[in-house]
DNA sequence: TCTTATTTATAGTCTGACTTATTATGGAAT
DNA sequence: ATTCCATAATAAGTCAGACTATAAATAAGA
C-alpha cells in the first residue's frame, strides 16, 4: 500500500541533513584545507546529488558556524580553524564521528577543570532540591551500575552526573557548556573503551561532591570537584 | 553610466544578512515566544520583503543556532531558551544590540571568573614570547591611554588585554571563548559608559598578572587574575 | 607602463512548480 | 457514541531555471 506507484526507493530523502554532515565533515577532517576554495556550487550539487537551493541552505549554515565564507566570483573558501565555532553542538557531534584531535581533547579537559569546580561551587550556593534531584539520581545509578559491573551504563550515568551538576549551577553559560562537555565526555569514553580498565575509582569522590553541595559548602564543593576531575582523568588514562 | 536604466536604488541588496538579523532579533527579544510558531514561510517572505529561497537560507541558519525547528505542516516553532546556542558569536552580536539581560550578564561574569584565571595559569606554563607580545602591547596601551584620560581607548585596550591572554593560553576552547568574552566585555563597557566612573583601579593588577606569567609562576598568575577580576567587576559597579 | 573598460565566472536572489510529511477532517465500522 | 481508517488540506522540503550583482581576469586605451 505504498503511496508511490512505481519507484519505492525514489522518495527524495531528507537531503539537507545528510549533505550538511557530509560537507562539514569534509572540512573538519581536512579534505579541503583552510584557505582552499570549494568546488563551485554547480559542481557540488552534482557531487552531492542535490539541488542548488538545498546546497545553498547547507552552505549558509556552515557560514553561520564559521567554517566557510563565500563571495561572488571568488567562490567559497574554507576559513582558518580559529574562525570555526568548534564549541557549536553540531560541529562537535560531527567531529565525534571522526578520528579524535588530541590537542582539542586536551583543551576540553583543561576547560572542564576550570568550569566544573566553579559550577559545583555555584550549585552549592544556589541549587534547589529540584535542581539537585537529577544529580543524586545519576549518582545512585552510578552506584548500582558499578555493582552490576555494567560499565557502559556506569559511564552514561557518570556523564549525566556532570551534566546535571552544570545545570544545577543555574549559570546559563555553564548550562550551555554542558552540551559541549557531555558530547566530549561521550567522546572520551569511546576513546578509552578499548582498554578494559575498571572505572569507578572516582565514585566515592562523586559522593563527596554531592555531600558538600547538600551541606551548602561552596568552597568544599569546588575543591571536591577539582579532586574528582583529577581522579577521573587518571581513570581515563589520559594524564597529561 | 549606471547599468540599470530606470531605478538607481533598486539594486537588490544583500538581503540575507539583514533578514537574518531581523528574524533572530525578533526571537531574541521575545517578540515570538518559545513554543510559539512563526508565520508560514509565504507570509514571512512578504513581511521581510524577500524571496523564499533567501528566507529558507535564513531559517536554516537559525535552526543551526538552535533558535527554531521546522516540521512540515506543523510550521516553524521557536525552541526553548535552553536550546539556543547563546555562546554563538552571531547570536551574541545580535543580542548586543538589544537591551541587556542581567541574568545572562551575571552568568558571563561568573564564567570569566572561572575561565580567565585558568587561562592565566596555562599562559604562565606554556605561552611563548610571541604569544605574550600582544598582551604586553595591550597593557602598554592601557597605561598610556589612562594617563591621557582617554577612557574609551583605555577600555578597548583592556578588552584586548583579556583576549590576548586567553589566546596565550593556547587552549582552543578558551581561544574560542575569547570571542564570546570579548563581545561581552564590549557589552559591559557600553552598559557602564553612562556612569562616568574613572576606570584604572585595576591597572596595577594587570601588571601583576603579566609579571607572574613572565616569571613562569602559574599559581601566582592564576591568583593575580582572580584578584584582578574582582577589582574589575567593582570597577564596573556590578557587584553581585 | 599604467589606467580604465569589458568580459566572465561565481555567488546571490526570485519565481514557480512539485513532493513529502503531518495534522485535521470526515466517513465507515463497531 | 466511539474507534478506526481513508482522505484532504497545509506547510515545509526539494528541484529547476532565469536573472542579478560582484569581483577578478582580461583586453583596450592613454
Amino acid at each position: 500500500m505504498s503511496p508511490e506507484g512505481l519507484s519505492i526507493a525514489k522518495a527524495r530523502p531528507r537531503v539537507h541533513k545528510h549533505a550538511l554532515r557530509t560537507l562539514a565533515q569534509r572540512i573538519l577532517k581536512g579534505e579541503v584545507v583552510p584557505g582552499q576554495t570549494l568546488l563551485p556550487e554547480s559542481e557540488l550539487c552534482e557531487t552531492l546529488g542535490i539541488g542548488r537551493s538545498s546546497l545553498r541552505e547547507v552552505m549558509k549554515v556552515l557560514v553561520g558556524k564559521g567554517l566557510i565564507s563565500s563571495r561572488p566570483r571568488a567562490g567559497t573558501v574554507v576559513l582558518a580553524r580559529e574562525q570555526w565555532n568548534i564549541l557549536d553542538p553540531d560541529l562537535l557531534n560531527w567531529s565525534m564521528e571522526l578520528p579524535p584531535d588530541p590537542h582539542f581533547v586536551m583543551s576540553l579537559i583543561e576547560a572542564r577543570q576550570a568550569i566544573e569546580p566553579a559550577s559545583a561551587r555555584l550549585a552549592a550556593m544556589r541549587a534547589s532540591a529540584a535542581d539537585l534531584a537529577p544529580v543524586e539520581a545519576a549518582y545512585a545509578a552510578m552506584c548500582i551500575k558499578l555493582k552490576e559491573k555494567d560499565f557502559v551504563a556506569f559511564n552514561v550515568a557518570d556523564i549525566e552526573f556532570h551534566i546535571a551538576l552544570l545545570r544545577a549551577s543555574k549559570n546559563v553559560v555553564f548550562v550551555q557548556m554542558s552540551k559541549t562537555i557531555g558530547t566530549a565526555l561521550g567522546y572520551a569514553f569511546r576513546m578509552t573503551i578499548a582498554r578494559s580498565r575498571e572505572p569507578g575509582g572516582s565514585l566515592a569522590m562523586h559522593g563527596e561532591v554531592i555531600a558538600a553541595i547538600l551541606a551548602r559548602d561552596p568552597a568544599l564543593a569546588q575543591e571536591a570537584m577539582t579532586r574528582l576531575l583529577n581522579i577521573a582523568i587518571l581513570d581515563l588514562g589520559l594524564s597529561g
